[in-house]
RNA sequence: GGUCCGUUCGUCUAGGGGUUAGGACGCAUCCCUUUCACGGAUGAAACACGGGUUCGAUUCCCGUACGGACUACCA
């Protein structure tokens, strides 16, 4: 059977999307481009309890940032609609109700009290795994063990229940994972899932098989966390007779914190550092931040790349991908098995990559909004200039500015570890007279100029430049590093420079 | 505890019965250079362990260890 490829990210609106998520978000997107399949996004919310105001936006705009917006989603219907759970409720009770009339699901009516009972007196007993199945379902109060008419009688009453499903005793289940391979597991391991909750609600369970038939996806592509699962869903696709389409199911390795073991949580942001959200979040519950990818500087398409990266490769030794180049070269069989360390080096190295490989002028006009900022104002073409001998020393683009700020603000105070080491009176001498020759200098001032000046004023007092290059340097911009010095000085030009080094042959003491 | 998944340089990974085990990040050294950075070159750095199978296993199989996920009327 041929059928268009539709694979589906699936959300919980319970706060900030996870690097993880938007992961998964990716390798879905990618899979339907390079199928010319539909990616969808289906908000799950079936737990009301724990739906986060903001969230489902911050969803979309994190993807709409990244430019991996889904094909058919909430705030873009296709015509399997709605999109989001909570809106599809009137949708599951029969699905559920068909599996009770199979023989595939029942009504159970513990209380929670019962429930923790249950598992005390399993525990107790040393049972291994105290849960609800075949052997403890006996026991319990639900359609199996009471009466037809006691059913019938607590239902109408409107007494809370649930459904849940009924796992055979001894059955071999199989799937086979796209990056796993066979995976098998036996039926008495799992227990009587809750199918429909006492709310009304679906679980997860039943309302992912539910949606996943009637939206006609035919690839899963979701978190390994998702895999111990798997074997239920497979028998919900049994069950419900749909075994035919069953989409075909892809568990992506876990992203893993950087020191240590485990998932990566935002503990791990805040203890290093860097961000774990594509972008800045603040919960409007708790009041607590955190930061995000976007806000800390990186570009989403070297971001992009680096999250593709994080558990996939094409195969050869390229590095650099745009997101087309990704569609390309993407293949769920390359994606790997074991979990992924997370390396903020690596996000930071990308995102230079990408950073020097923007013009000149893409690159000003960032440095001009943050210049505005400051409330300095400044010629886009002058901007670019600076752009362009700043960029092969930034990691972000807001570095432009903050590893900049020379370029618009003169000197107060010098690197004494530099003035200590290499102001001296040659270093006078020099900057005399040049400041003298550019004084009566009234041509433009280039980096040629600036650089030629600069070496007759050496030359006359027969000195080697060499010697006092870095002094030069540190009279005009108080540092004993940065880019190419004749270029600085073309961009601040001659007057800013005269004043500047004026100051600094005032202000530096040779030491003894 | 149980079930499932995993294990190649510090990290991300390629590879696959016979290789000098390749690349990238990071690190170190050198070169370039007015400094720093960029760039270039070089280097240190890995097949978890034990059994099989085999003429030969890092590669296949089985154990062990270690790690992880899951084990809710959460997703």
């Amino acid at each position: 059977m041929n059928r268009e490829v539709r694979v589906r990210f699936a959300p919980s609106p319970t706060g900030a999307l996870h690097i993880g998520g938007v992961r998964t978000a990716l390798y879905n997107y990618l899979y339907a481009r390079k199928t010319n399949g539909k990616f969808l996004l289906r908000i799950e919310d079936t737990d009301q309890t724990r739906f986060v105001p903001g969230a489902e936006e911050y969803i979309k705009e994190a993807l709409e940032w990244l430019g991996i917006s889904p094909d058919e989603s909430p705030w873009n219907p296709g015509e399997v609609g709605p999109y989001r759970q909570s809106e599809r409720k009137p949708m599951y009770m029969q699905y559920a109700l068909d599996l009770v009339e199979k023989g595939h699901a029942y009504y159970a009516f513990d209380t929670a009290e019962e429930l923790e009972a249950m598992r005390q007196r399993l525990t107790a007993a040393r049972v291994v795994s105290p849960q609800y199945n075949s052997i403890t379902r006996t026991q319990m109060k639900n359609s199996l063990t009471l009466p037809e008419d006691e059913v019938k009688a607590r239902l109408e009453s409107g007494e809370p229940y649930v459904i849940r499903i009924k796992i055979p005793r001894k059955e071999e289940v199989r799937l086979n994972d796209l990056i796993r391979g066979w995976v098998m597991v036996h039926s008495s391991t799992l227990d009587d899932k809750v199918l429909m909750k006492s709310d009304g609600m679906p679980t997860y369970h039943l309302a992912n098989i539910v949606d996943d038939h009637l939206m006609g996806i035919t690839h899963v592509i979701r978190g390994e966390e998702w895999l111990p699962s798997a074997p239920l869903h497979v028998l919900l696709y049994r069950y419900f007779g749909w075994e035919d389409t069953m989409p075909q199911f892809a568990h992506l390795p876990l992203l893993l914190k950087p020191d240590g073991n485990g998932k990566l949580s935002k503990r791990d942001a805040d203890k290093h550092g860097f961000p774990v959200f594509p972008m800045d979040w603040v919960d409007p519950n708790s009041g607590e931040k955190a930061m995000g990818f976007r806000e800390q500087g990186y570009m989403p398409d070297s971001f992009l790349n680096f999250l593709a990266f994080l558990g996939w490769n094409p195969g050869d030794h390229r590095e650099i991908f745009s997101l087309e180049e990704l569609v390309e070269a993407f293949s769920i069989e390359r994606i790997g098995k074991s979990g992924t360390k997370f390396d903020i080096n690596k996000a930071k190295w990308y995102n230079e990559q990408y950073l020097r490989a923007k013009s000149d002028e893409e690159l000003g006009a960032y440095l001009m909004a943050d210049l505005e900022k400051e409330g300095i104002s400044v010629s886009s073409e002058k901007a670019a200039q600076i752009a362009h001998i700043m960029k092969e020393r930034a990691t972000f683009s807001s570095d432009l500015w903050k590893e900049g700020q020379f370029m618009f603000v003169a000197p107060q105070t010098f690197d004494e570890a530099v003035v200590s080491k290499r102001w001296n009176n040659d270093a006078f001498t020099v900057l005399n007279t040049y400041k003298e020759k550019l004084s009566g200098f009234d041509g433009e001032l280039t980096p040629e100029t600036a650089k030629s000046i600069l070496e007759s004023a050496a030359e006359e007092n027969g000195i080697k430049l060499g010697k006092v290059m870095q002094a030069v340097r540190l009279a005009v911009t108080g540092v004993g590093a940065g880019p190419d010095l004749m270029a600085v000085f073309s961009i601040i030009g001659k007057d800013e420079l005269v004043s500047r080094i004026d100051f600094a042959l005032k202000n530096l003491k040779v030491s003894a």
